[in-house]
DNA sequence: TTTGGGGTCATACTTTCGGCTGATTTTGGG
DNA sequence: CCCAAAATCAGCCGAAAGTATGACCCCAAA
């Protein structure tokens, strides 16, 4: 029962055609017994049929086929400008500037943008050892600060 | 000239149609002069032009519903390396942070190492209104201190 | 064994920075 | 002329950075 509703439900518009079809010949067959049509003008007559058909085609159309919806998908760049991604660390210079590797590593978080005390916490060493990293760094730069230390990091090569 | 075939070519389908029942009413014509048709069956005829006519509206239907065109923009970033000696100031983040002029130059003098009173001493300001414009410039990076800022405004190509 | 380099840590102190509050003046657009 | 935004300035205070001093540890080379 459910299956028989579910197939009305599918074939609902093909099933209204047939019914309208099999009503129309009905009716074709009680005016052919009256012998009133063929008397006056045929193609008048298989005209207007023509053209009901055709309209019925065309809801007939509208209801089986879906108007799919084209999706117009359009990619529009965007220009995003980037430096390039090549840095070359200048061994020459750390070794000139006699940096020591730990050094190093303070000086790349501090221009990453670290306080003293995340740097300690991400180096598993005290603020107090930064703090003399640091000292010593700004001594081996010639610098009085962190932006400054950056700055020449990042003009000698030394960081990116 | 020009105007007609424009014509033609948008209501191709409808005049086919036109001439097709053209034609068949002219057959039909033709057939009813022989006294062919009416000899057999009625309902076998009709049914039959029934069918063919809603076959034509199916196809018109096709014809005349153009699928709906949904248009989706995406926009694609698209990376473009720049050397790093070619510094291109990013107008479009400058405008969306809302930095004003002085705050982009103090971002400036501060990335190039210079302390809030060495600022104020190249800007001809004081003190206090350097730090008020650090102060603004931070909340608009979304930062906290300095270095942040520095890093922040390289990445986003507001300083070199 | 001694020496030098690098790393770690603490403490005390000074300087600079950053947040907050408030006020006034200047500037540019409607 | 009016108004909002930008710029300027001051004062106070705690946080963070920077300086100076000293101590200890490890390791390799002389």
């Amino acid at each position: 029962m459910p299956a028989f509703r579910d197939f009305l439900t599918r074939h609902k518009a093909l099933i209204l055609y047939g019914v309208f079809l099999a009503l129309l010949l009905l009716l074709l067959r009680w005016l052919e017994l009256r012998l009133l049509v063929f008397n006056h003008s045929t193609e008048m007559y298989i005209g207007a049929i023509a053209i009901l058909f055709t309209a019925l085609g065309i809801w007939l159309a509208m209801k089986l086929t879906r108007p799919k919806e084209k999706t117009i998908i359009v990619e529009v760049e965007k220009e995003v400008y980037v430096p390039k991604a090549e840095f070359v660390f200048n061994e020459a210079e750390f070794e000139k500037r006699g940096l020591s590797r730990r050094e190093l590593e303070v000086l790349e978080l501090m221009a990453a943008g670290f306080s003293n005390q995340e740097i300690g916490a991400r180096l598993f060493i005290s603020l107090s050892t930064v703090k003399t990293h640091s000292s010593n760094l700004f001594e081996k730069l010639d610098v009085k600060r962190r932006t400054q230390a950056i700055e020449r990091g990042k003009k000698l090569g030394l960081i990116p």
